[in-house]
DNA sequence: CTGTTAGCGCATTCAC
DNA sequence: GTGAATGCGCTAACAG
């Protein structure tokens, strides 16, 4: 099949030992401009390509990272590999994909399965079904990890997120200045950390307003996705509120449906702001306010990161932890 | 930094050799049952993890594909990404990702860097910029290819498309239908075959209609992207065209959004009709009729047809080319 | 500046 | 059934 060429025939072509060959390719220091130039002309002529697996062996590093996440097909995960990407194939690295689908045992499987050492670094969105994080403490010892937007609080790695608190923060307040007394908060289970932040900044704006806060009016729905069109169906037309703000992209649809379906008008009966990653939500009608978070840069700030950590042998001077910031995105065209 | 146990190890504490317990772990035919227990049992225990570069070295085989395509932050392609990567998972293998942003040579160069025996096999859609082929005819004697969706007609590979021009045939007659008469053609270059086959399905309905088949009102746009809006403006403004076809997912925002701004009424002043792998067209106000591709059925069957090609050795029996049908999806609503 | 030697971890001969 | 020896292609130590 693959009728490759090895350093050693290009050393017999050169009348070089293969260790020279070796040296001009990587670039060595002590071997002359000369030589390297004769090298690197043949190699080129016939067009060598190192046998990575040979290399490696050797050589241990394997310039190739890998991206966990929950899923592939999501406005916001799919713009994130976009960045991360870029920034691997500038590295001159390869990017392995896994998705977890949100089952902490595909998250645990492919953790084995990168302790092989197949892998130089690892980018993590964690699964939101539990916060199981023994694996990733082990594996984080072993190769150097990246957490983005999805992260547990309990494990001590690096990490990249979003300002949730004060954006979920932010969204409430806004519902509330448009008038709204009663709002629904839709959103996922508050087991990771960003669940919670979100959360705790739709309560304390409920409560910095002196607004009744009603724990019925929480909806926490889980991944299994089928029902949420249900649940939320029920909790609008049960609790009649005035307002949503719907904490993740998924739900934005099926909150504005739900409401249409109820003959419910927007924005006179009801009102919408939408955590989205995307822009379709302005494509609604009326379009929806958004909080808007940085997708493509959170990829890339973890990607850069992470080859910051790759570089330094003991991690000095990375900065720890970052958080960027979502944009409150309003559509003045509806006066909401 | 990987502080890992190699099957030396686990031959000594199990006081075997290393070749047996290699076949134990590869569960060869000529190990007794009980050392393969034994030897499973240690190797479980201990987390032993082959090394598959040392592995791969030696057997040439790596148990990892590529999927090359233009974008990743695209409905189409994550969703397709989306089932090459459980296809692979199915079948234990690793899923490389490379993105060309339509320039044609970072194909080449990703090429160039598969050649080296890292992959198994590769799936690619092609960038439409231009249709140099020839990296390909030689990587594709070199590992398994497999095109999707963009695919090159000049060169022998496996493919899987989908019905383009009958769709755009039938899109096109649906305008017609609808009471259309000046139908602009909004689509990207027609280098690749599925740009011809989606111009050729427009052309051949406009005639077989008996209508003036007008060139202006073809608009071919490439993928630089920021002068499709500005295009698209001009041609609607000057040719005011009574319906759209926009044979591009990205150019049905545009489409929609151009004819708002120009005061156009949708349905009653233009009409338009757009390919479209997301539903994000139906949230739209109207909703527009889309032609939607089978993004996670495309992507599985390549997949599939791919392992199919590294299951065999001779590449019997797998069918050449496939064609999947893509949907045209009418919204009522609107009464068109 | 360049060559020689050795070994990364595994799977596969060939012995027994 | 199992062990001993060999080599995949490359790079890092050590010479010179």
């Amino acid at each position: 099949m693959t009728n490759r060429i090895s350093l050693k025939q290009l050393a017999d072509e050169l009348n070089l030992s293969p260790a020279s060959v070796s040296r001009a390719l990587n670039d060595s220091y002590e071997i002359s401009t000369a030589t390297k130039e004769r090298v690197l002309a043949l190699a080129k002529r016939m067009n060598y390509e190192v046998n990575p697996f040979a290399s490696n062996l050797r050589y241990v590093k394997s310039k190739t990272i890998a991206i966990i996440i929950p899923e592939i097909a999501n406005q916001f995960f799919s713009q994130a590999i976009n960045a991360i990407e870029e920034v691997a194939r500038e590295h001159g690295f390869h990017v392995l994909i896994y998705q977890t689908h949100e089952k902490s045992e595909m998250e645990l499987s492919f953790t084995q399965r990168l302790l092989n050492g197949r892998i130089a670094g690892v980018l993590i969105s964690v699964s939101s079904e539990s916060d199981i994080s023994e694996h990733f403490g082990e594996l984080s010892k072993k190769v150097p990890m990246v957490f983005f937007d999805r992260v547990y609080d309990n494990i001590e790695t690096f990490k990249v997120t979003t300002n949730d608190y004060e954006s979920s923060y932010a969204a409430t307040q806004h519902l509330i200045d448009c008038g709204c007394q009663k709002i629904l908060y839709c959103g996922g289970l508050a087991v990771l950390a960003i669940g919670k932040k979100r959360l705790a900044g739709y309560i304390d704006a409920i409560n910095a307003n002196d607004l009744i806060l009603n724990k019925e009016m929480i909806l926490t729905i889980g991944y299994d996705g089928f029902k949420k069109s249900d649940e939320i169906k029920s909790a609008v037309s049960v609790l009649r509120p005035d307002g949503i703000l719907s904490s993740i992209e998924e739900f934005s649809f099926p909150c504005y449906s739900v409401c249409n379906e109820l003959g419910l008008q927007i924005p006179d009966d009801i009102k919408i702001v939408s955590f989205s990653n995307s822009d379709s939500a302005a494509f609604l009608n009326p379009p929806l306010t958004t909080v808007t978070q940085p997708a493509f840069e959170i990829g890339q700030k973890a990607a850069v990161m992470l080859f910051k950590l790759l570089g330094n042998k003991r991690n000095i001077d990375v900065e720890y932890n970052c958080e960027l910031k979502s944009s409150l995105i309003k559509r003045a065209s509806t006066g909401y």
